[in-house]
DNA sequence: ACTACTTTTGCTTTACACGCAAAACAACTA
DNA sequence: TAGTTGTTTTGCGTGTAAAGCAAAAGTAGT
């Protein structure tokens, strides 16, 4: 096809190679430039018999070309390739919370669309030695120092307050942010002492000392008892469900743990599987999701 | 071409409505669909007399060949158009210290390699009403608001404190932030009294008052002195030329000057110029000089 | 001026992409 | 069941656009 041979010349700049690599006479590849030439209106080579270059037109032309091409090149390659088959089955591991909120409701969207797909999903909070697993995709909370795999950033990991309305009834209102310190705090964690907040509003800083009756080191039990109004609990916003009932409290506040660390949510999968259309299909998904 | 058929059928999905708009024959269309799918060594549509349908492969390859080919379409529009010539001449204004440091750097690397290309490059502190200015690209501190333009972060506008081994070989050695407070601060604005400085340093926070004998809302003249060893300053880090004798002190800790903000810095260009290949050529090459 | 490497051109041949027209197909109507 | 209407498909003949070949022409080096 007439943009692939202009493809080979922009980088053989040599007829005669590219001539070869498409077994057909260089007569043939001049005559194609040519043609190429004429449908664009553009000069796209400086030509002579003894030299050949782009022009600058014919610079950015093959930039563009060698992208785009080379992009279509290689999802035609692997809708071709019985590896990559989209039937084929891609294989999922995630923690639960993340799991339930995000990667299910994502994979649910897509097989509607593509019912040849095919996913295996595994809600697993903890797991450990993952370049021995067989999975195609990891999805972690931190980023990982594992060479093997390539990583991508999926979501960013900040806190805020959260309450139900159910349990704001009960208590006295609260006006100032150190009205939250005499409340039943959820911690995600697994500590039973008190726990220090560092909460930020508004360019001062408040240092809380809060306790409560449940931790976990999972988000999920943490949503159900905020559900139940058992109380409020510093948890990733991205936990909440749309449409829940329940709300943040001081939302223009930033929030810490001392001595705790919420790293970012990433993707973890191995280099062969860069350009895998599933994979690239399911983060598709996955984004439409997290940005809804 | 075969691909360009392939995604008007994909849209249509209609080869009579596709064979008019090429102004061939309903059967060309099929035969070319028929060719398309023998090369490919795949099944993209789900074809009968009276329906056409993609196949899921043929879903994932519309997406692909619709994404590429518009690009290549824009690209080629572009190159024909006279009024998008590389070589016409593109308009650029920015603020004297960025352009300085990254604008024409980045201008200079690019018209070595495109000699066609052709800039003109303003040097202005104190733009206003850019609506009514010609020119094609704003570099402005600052997110915009008016709906006319496309904006595009182009940098982080963060702070730094810095010095020169030459001043610092004069003072006391540091030790702890506290003791930047006696020192000679040359600082953004244009304030001559007592300045207002919030260091956070390893989730400390310190507030700072700091005096100083050089004030200036350019960067130019603060970078000069501190080259002469006059003083430390608190500028961004993206003025500071890589290797250059000035070393930031307390690298580790985040600074903010009270009452004053630091917005990112941003471009600006009309809407019309969305898809513009010098400009596009001209953001790669900032964001080499950038990253560099 | 000769060599070695190109690309270009002229010429011949062929294949293949085209349109036409008929046929097959699917869905709807009566 | 047959007729209508919108497709797509198929068979076939045609013309043209593309291929190769071989000679020519261009460029550079020795």
């Amino acid at each position: 096809m007439l943009f692939n041979v202009f493809r080979s010349v922009s980088k053989t700049l040599n007829f005669s190679k590219t001539a070869k690599e498409f077994n057909v006479s260089p007569s043939t590849i001049s005559r194609q430039i040519d043609k190429l030439e004429y449908d664009m209106g553009l000069k796209l080579f400086i030509r002579n018999t003894k030299s050949l270059l782009l022009t600058p037109e014919g610079k950015v032309f093959a930039k563009e070309a060698e992208y785009c091409m080379g992009r279509l090149e290689s999802v035609i390659a692997q809708l071709e390739n019985p590896d990559f088959k989209l039937a084929k089955s891609l294989k999922i591991t995630t923690f639960e919370t993340f799991g339930k909120s995000h990667v299910l409701p994502a994979i649910v969207k897509l097989l509607e669309k593509n019912p040849v797909m095919n996913f295996n999903v595994e809600l697993d909070n903890n797991l450990h030695n993952i370049s021995q697993k067989n999975f195609d995709l990891f999805i972690r909370v931190g980023k990982p120092q594992d060479s093997d795999f390539i990583y991508k950033k999926l979501q960013d990991n900040n806190l805020g307050i959260y309450s139900s309305q159910k349990y704001l009834d009960k208590i006295e209102p609260l006006n100032k942010i150190e009205d939250l310190e005499g409340l039943n705090w959820m911690i995600v964690g697994s500590q039973n002492k008190k726990t220090d907040l560092t909460i930020v509003s508004r360019k001062k800083k408040y240092q809380l000392k809060v306790r409560g009756n449940l931790t976990s080191s999972g988000g999920t039990p943490l949503l159900e008892a905020l559900n139940y109004g058992l109380g409020v609990a510093l948890v990733p916003h991205w936990l909440i469900p749309k449409n829940s009932n329940i709300v943040q409290l001081f939302p223009r506040s930033t929030c810490r743990v001392l001595g705790q660390n919420f790293p970012s949510i990433y993707a973890l999968y191995r280099k062969e599987l860069k350009n895998d259309v599933r994979l690239k299909m399911f983060f598709e998904a996955l984004n439409d999701e997290i940005f809804r």
